[in-house]
DNA sequence: TCTGGGGTCCTAGGACCC
DNA sequence: TCTGGGGTCCTAGGACCC
């Protein structure tokens, strides 16, 4: 029987490791890369016990030396390419996660490419020549696995997990480690006195689900006996394309809210024009001054990419949840396009081809109603939103 | 510890169909 | 008029991930 050989890479601190490369200036110092929130922190800025997302206010009084960078998303997702570059060098097996880590499939490479670690070493080096970049890279079975090993392995690491020691390196780890475990779930494992990855596989599954419901607990008791099948998917297409718009708490006039809405439908359907992709579900996200959250959605006939139609679409959704804005106060605006179609052949729609530059086209849709002043804001936001940057490649 | 922006998956009720 | 099981889609919410 084969044994399958994964690799979890994991670029470090990628946004604030791209920052050091390009500034020597940066190297060595604690950098944090945000605007308002920490989006990436150094490991010199981490050892101060910053954390993402924590106010950059926050992090600068945990880390008075740190250097604050706005991000550059550009400068990010080309790193990303090139990185992706040499993991679809080293195997054709790739599943990208997100902008900064892949998984992939070894299996079968020993006899010309070496032994797993072999080329997971020689993966890091290729990354730190060609890219610039420090990688961690964790080996085990199972996906689950290599990924828990590239956590462990941070940061500039290799760690292999060996066939028939899954256990014993999983085991000791805390209820956290697993893949699936976040603040609500830890904190009804810890409630009853269930802190480790051990304890979880011992107290079985029928208890597990009791606890967590059905999926969750399933899912928590087969990990935490490192069973996890899932293979290393390639060419797998991401389900929505969104954006999302933080206000701050300062209220905002509801006109306000939706110039911003179109500069968001604009990014949005841009993206998906550019990706190809038509979608027929319009989902609005709001989140309101107490942190509450609230979606509207609605499904059209028809998969679009026009920013007409998704635009109209969003636009109702606001009117419906205005009264649920003016009582609980906005503090973000969010649109998301699902249902995806795959074959949406690109039809340009007058509006659409107005859209070409920047954000005049939406901008448009609200000048008659809202006037210069909220068009201005709104142009603003669209430029200083960041370009879209590829969650998985395309 | 007061929280960005990009996503994924699961649950659950209701409408609707056979 | 009341009734069943099975299935899909839509919508809203929640938890989680990086």
């Amino acid at each position: 029987m084969l044994c399958v050989s994964i690799l979890h890479a994991d670029l470090d601190a990628f946004y604030a490791s791209v920052e050091q490369r390009d500034d020597p200036g940066l190297r060595g110092r604690p950098v944090l890369v945000g605007m308002g929130v920490v989006l990436a922190a150094s490991y010199e800025a981490k050892a101060c016990g910053v954390r993402t997302p924590m106010g950059l206010t926050q992090a600068r009084a945990l880390c008075p030396r740190a250097v604050v960078v706005p991000p550059r998303m550009r400068a990010y997702s080309a790193a990303s390419k090139a990185v992706f570059e040499v993991f679809r060098d080293t195997t054709p097996l790739v599943e990208g996660i997100s902008i900064d880590e892949a998984f992939l499939d070894v299996t079968g490479l020993r006899k010309i490419r070496g032994s797993p670690r072999e080329i997971a070493a020689r993966l890091r080096a290729e990354v730190r020549e060609r890219v610039g970049l420090p990688i961690t890279v964790g080996i085990a079975g199972t996906k689950f696995l290599a990924k828990v090993a590239s956590a462990v392995g941070k940061p500039d690491g290799l760690l292999e997990v060996p066939a028939g020691a899954e256990l014993d390196f999983l085991h000791p780890l805390p209820v956290e480690r697993l893949w699936g475990v976040g603040p609500v779930t830890s904190a009804k494992l810890r409630e009853h006195r269930i802190n480790t990855v051990g304890h979880v596989a011992r107290i079985g599954e029928a208890a597990l689900v009791t606890m967590l419901g059905a999926h969750a607990g399933r899912h928590l008791h087969a990990l935490a006996h490192n069973h996890d099948p899932r293979r290393v998917r390639v060419g797998h297409r991401r389900g929505s394309i969104g954006s999302q718009c933080a206000l701050g708490r300062r209220p905002r006039p509801f006109a306000e809210i939706d110039a911003t809405l179109a500069a968001l439908v604009d990014r949005v359907t841009r993206r998906m024009r550019g990706a190809n992709r038509a979608g027929r579900t319009v989902t609005l996200r709001l989140r309101f001054d107490d942190f509450g959250r609230a979606t509207r959605s609605r499904s059209l006939l028809k998969a679009t990419m026009q920013t007409r139609a998704v635009l109209d679409t969003a636009r109702s959704l606001l009117s419906e949840a205005r009264p649920l804005i003016e009582t609980r106060g906005l503090t973000l605006v969010g649109v998301a396009v699902s249902n995806l179609d795959t074959d949406g052949a690109i039809q340009p729609s007058l509006f659409d081809e107005l859209s070409d530059d920047g954000l005049d086209v939406a901008m448009d849709a609200v000048r008659d109603r809202f006037g210069s002043n909220l068009l201005t804001r709104a142009a603003t936001l669209g430029r200083d939103l960041n370009p879209s940057v590829p969650i998985l490649p395309d």
